[in-house]
DNA sequence: GGAAGTTTGTTTACTAATGAACGAATCCAG
DNA sequence: CTGGATTCGTTCATTAGTAAACAAACTTCC
């Protein structure tokens, strides 16, 4: 791909994104991008139709981005997995900055929907429903995994982050365990 | 000027002396400089003819500027003064990259004498010879002022700048003061 | 309500940047 | 010495980005 395209891009999502952690989306205007872009404004319309163009190949590039964290050992384990889960929040600490901004931002509601819609592709897959899962309904249990990792997203961005990516992983891990959503423990008296 | 010439110009410049700050001049290549600034290596080539050229160019600009800061308050007072000296010592601190680079370098001699050389000519024009220097040969005078300050800076820089700004024209300004080099404080016992 | 000023989305002609190709020069290992 | 590999400096056709202009749709404020 042309570096200019790559570049006119970076520039001006970053700008974008920046923007909307200051102010609400529907007070930015495609002046202030392109120049906060240190783009000629007829650069961002060559890239997209509107702003809400732009927002939405944001979203979208960044949720695929998330999806693929689960699984970014090759085909090792089936979700869920602490690995892969640590994997995910892993990546959503090092892009904190925008999942804080849509997340926070007034102009973009839908997100949070969209969040649990993306886990919920990503998650539909791969999820094993052998074993432990046998005799559970899938959809039930889909919904209920993705209700409560989007939910934890969006707590972890919004404050954030007041713990680290290992400690929510940790407990988020504990309660999946004790709902059974996962394989369980070996116990520790248990003799084979 | 068309955005996309400064961007590109930036981008090799930052580039070039990222890479001169961590090897011989000789030993870095167009290629590099290409691909670290992101750059297709034709626009390099596009600005300079050559490598020697870019660092010529490079050590123009930052010369003049550095000739510039001399006298940013207008037409403001006459050098030397202690105010004109800090300011200069300001901006070769936000710049300290920059001369680091260049007066570590092993690949680039000759820059103590173009950065003395530029001292001089900054000098020349706006030394007063009136009052205190009345009796003083002004060859004499300035090439005395240049190479204190040129080493004084020189110093500065290689050895990361191990005080202040402030301290440093402190210093050297009480040295000038020694020697008669700029106007004299008034006495504290004196009476007008 | 209406004047003045923004923002929008589109079009224009122009120019800088791109990647690819090329032969020549230079380097370096076998 | 020799042959493979880099780097050099240049050329080329194509494409992305540019500033400027424009009318239309908005805010804002008197």
């Amino acid at each position: 791909m042309d570096r200019r395209i790559l570049k006119s891009r970076e520039a001006i999502v970053e700008a974008f994104v920046a923007l909307m952690a200051e102010k609400n989306f529907e007070q930015i205007t495609i002046n202030e991008i392109s120049e906060r872009a240190n783009v000629s404004r007829g650069t961002v319309y060559l890239h997209y139709t509107d702003k809400f163009d732009l927002l939405d190949q944001c979203i979208k590039s960044h949720l695929v981005e998330l999806i693929e964290s689960f699984l970014p050992c090759g085909a090792t384990g089936i979700f869920p997995s602490k690995a892969s889960l640590l994997h995910t929040f892993q990546y959503l600490g090092q892009h904190a900055f925008f999942y804080a901004a849509v997340l926070a931002n007034k102009g973009v509601p839908m997100f949070r929907y969209r969040l649990q819609a993306a886990l919920l592709r990503g998650l539909d897959k791969q999820i094993d429903m052998n074993g432990i899962n046998r005799d559970m309904n899938k959809e039930m249990l889909i919904q209920f995994l993705t209700s409560a990792i989007a939910g934890m997203i969006e707590w972890w961005i919004t404050n954030s982050m007041p713990y680290t990516d290992v400690e929510v992983v940790e407990q988020l891990w504990a309660l999946m365990e004790r709902n059974q959503m996962v394989p369980q423990p070996f116990d520790k008296g248990m003799t084979i």
